[in-house]
DNA sequence: AGTAATTTGTTCGTATGTATC
DNA sequence: AGATACATACGAACAAATTAC
């Protein structure tokens, strides 16, 4: 088994794919449950992730409907 | 039982303490379990709080050592 | 109209690793 | 060698908002 990456390592990781235009502005990210699939870690984890990028002003969240790149 | 404050209060709540002169420069904060008593959360709390305010820039950790305020 | 499912967000408990004293 | 302290991750539970049916 591969080693995971750790929150931090997947938060640079998803900060470059905004910045690269893998997410454009004003789009949505996979939810907390792909983006656990995804980098095979825990939903804990991937909300810890969210929480930094929301921190940074990377994304913003909104309950219910998902996690948005802002324009 | 009063309301425990959410993370982000606590983290808010510690950077005003730095800001104010309470923990200065160079100094250390309480450790993580002497924190996580004062405020009545989780250790896990503490650690999160903790690691928001190094994403910050606001302090500094050190494994084995302490957590101190930056010069 | 109303219930269930989905999604974000927080917290606790526990375990483990690493560094320092 | 042992105790202390920071740091990360998993598992689980729960709340609140939104969406789907």
């Amino acid at each position: 088994m591969p080693v995971p990456m750790s929150y931090t390592q997947i938060a640079d990781d998803l900060a470059d794919r905004i910045k690269s235009g893998e997410y454009p502005p004003g789009s949505k990210l996979p939810s907390y449950n792909e983006l656990s699939t995804l980098y095979s870690v825990h939903f804990g984890t991937i909300a810890r992730v969210i929480a930094l990028l929301r921190d940074r002003g990377v994304v913003i969240g909104s309950p219910g409907r998902g996690t948005f790149v802002p324009d």
